[in-house]
DNA sequence: GGTGTCCTATACGAATATGCATAGATACTA
DNA sequence: TAGTATCTATGCATATTCGTATAGGACACC
């Protein structure tokens, strides 16, 4: 008979890949897990990881174990999400996951007249571009510019947001404005390094682009569209946030570019907790009233 | 964040419908289940179950959780099993489940001949006549009269065991021996009570035999051949180990008789562990030299 | 109606696990 | 080659959990 936190702290070193690490990710201390890791192996007879300066590797004969472990944490997961979907208080933590340009330039408004709202639920704000698991719980809800194709997710599209070219006035009074598509050859153009879905874009809209075109290239929105601002070259950005600033202006409006989608994604599992969906629902209302 | 230990005591509560017996499987005790229970009620946020005079009844709330700890439950068990596969080792116990009649009878010489080849591997019997649930590895090694038909289980068919007509010698003595079967209505015939598959089983064999046929009925299989050594009556007796016995003669060996499979059964998962595989073989040929 | 048996809840001392602080070891870097 | 940033292992005081013993309540049986 196996402790099963042992077996908790087990899948979380495999998955961690250090000690440390794993019990940061379970709330708990360097030492403890170390401890369970020593105690799990004193009970099944055998090592399970080789001890490295880079952390703990799993043994040959851990990994078989490996699979039932990760089954383990899957069905706890799934146990949580009910448990969470079962609470019909509008009290408490919802913790909501978007990219860096859209946490910066559209949810504070809309989260400012939430709090007002609902001052007792509490909002967490995961700004990062990389996706992050719904179905492990890393946030209740999701705002995507990808359609999420796991199953379990339910999704809830709000709005197609128009792109638009952009440049900072300080920008067009130097170098002037482009009079049409192909003006942008000559001028310095603000894009993406090594993300391409910008490109693919373009090119599904007919206009042909390289990587080369841009001649200042950075994955990070926030920093490229600061660029711009500051007059650093002439950009790609959301019409319904670079209209807002006046710093900028639009150029070539009769251009044709891609529109980028935004999802809103929970879990199905969630969907009928209140509290959740009403931030759910405010969300959407309030990011299509922004964007609309 | 949940403590896997707490939904391990879920799941115990839930099967075994009270604190007490759930405590004693986990091999833990009621006041610690009982606690673990109230923590996890007091993390969820809601009761788990109605406390009741005669044990725990989950709330509906509790039910869906149910699945869940279940999945967890049965990971937990492959784990283990995955765990005792592995161990190569020709030292430890090793469960064998068989039938009363197997166990009393025909076990003991071949266990004591596996002991003194084997002093390092402890067994331990389990002689019950329910059958024992292997995947929750109740059992190690089972052996069995029935051919098993669940997946994941393993079976070596050891030798189909013939039955007999068999009385005490006091009993001939005192009311004389049957001629042909039919005289068997005038006999005192024990046999079982609520156990109908020696009745099928005549039936295969083309006598009609009802209930009524044995005016002294038991299920109790060992306590049948006491009764039947006793003088008691006339019964039915496994060959090879009636055979053996001076007390008693066979009667009628001309009738065709039912004949008993002896199965021997385990897990997959066991069937390359060395120390479960030598005492498989060893059962499997001790057996086989003691009924061929 | 008494009695025994099952169950859960609680008190308290002891065994146990935890966290902090720190040491030791290795790889990467300048 | 020294410095730095990782990581794991260990000592120790503390906080937590656990098990024993016991009380109290509901039910079945005689």
């Amino acid at each position: 008979m196996l402790d099963w936190s042992l077996l908790r702290s087990f899948l979380a070193v495999v998955d961690a890949g250090s000690l440390s690490v794993a019990a940061e990710r379970l709330g708990s201390t360097q030492p403890t897990v170390g401890r369970h890791i020593r105690e799990l192996e004193q009970a099944l007879g055998f090592p399970l990881f080789r001890r490295q300066p880079r952390g703990l590797e799993p043994t040959p004969a851990a990994l078989p174990l490996i699979d039932d472990a990760r089954r383990m944490g899957d069905a706890a997961e799934a146990l949580a999400r009910k448990v969470a979907g079962q609470d019909e208080r509008l009290t408490g933590p919802v913790r909501i996951t978007a990219s860096r340009m859209v946490a910066l330039h559209l949810l504070p408004p809309v989260i400012a007249a939430l709090r007002h709202d609902q001052p007792d639920i509490a909002i967490e704000i995961d700004a990062t571009d990389v996706t992050q698991n719904l179905l492990r719980r890393d946030a209740d809800i999701a705002l995507r510019m990808v359609d999420p194709t796991q199953n379990q997710l339910v999704r809830r599209k709000i709005t197609d947001i128009p792109l638009g070219i952009y440049a900072a006035r300080s920008y067009i009074a130097r170098r002037g404005a482009p009079a049409k598509l192909d003006d942008l050859l000559h001028h310095d153009v603000i894009g993406f390094d090594r993300q391409e879905d910008l490109i693919r874009g373009f090119a599904a809209m007919g206009h042909t682009v390289t990587r080369d075109w841009f001649p200042l290239r950075s994955d990070d929105h926030p920093l490229l569209w600061e660029l711009l601002r500051a007059g650093a070259g002439i950009g790609f950005a959301q019409v319904p946030i670079a209209d807002r600033d006046p710093e900028v202006l639009r150029l070539l409006p009769e251009v044709a570019l891609p529109k980028m989608p935004l999802w809103l994604v929970m879990h199905e599992d969630l969907r009928h907790n209140r509290r959740i969906r009403h931030v759910a629902d405010h969300l959407a209302s309030g990011l299509l009233g922004r964007l609309g």
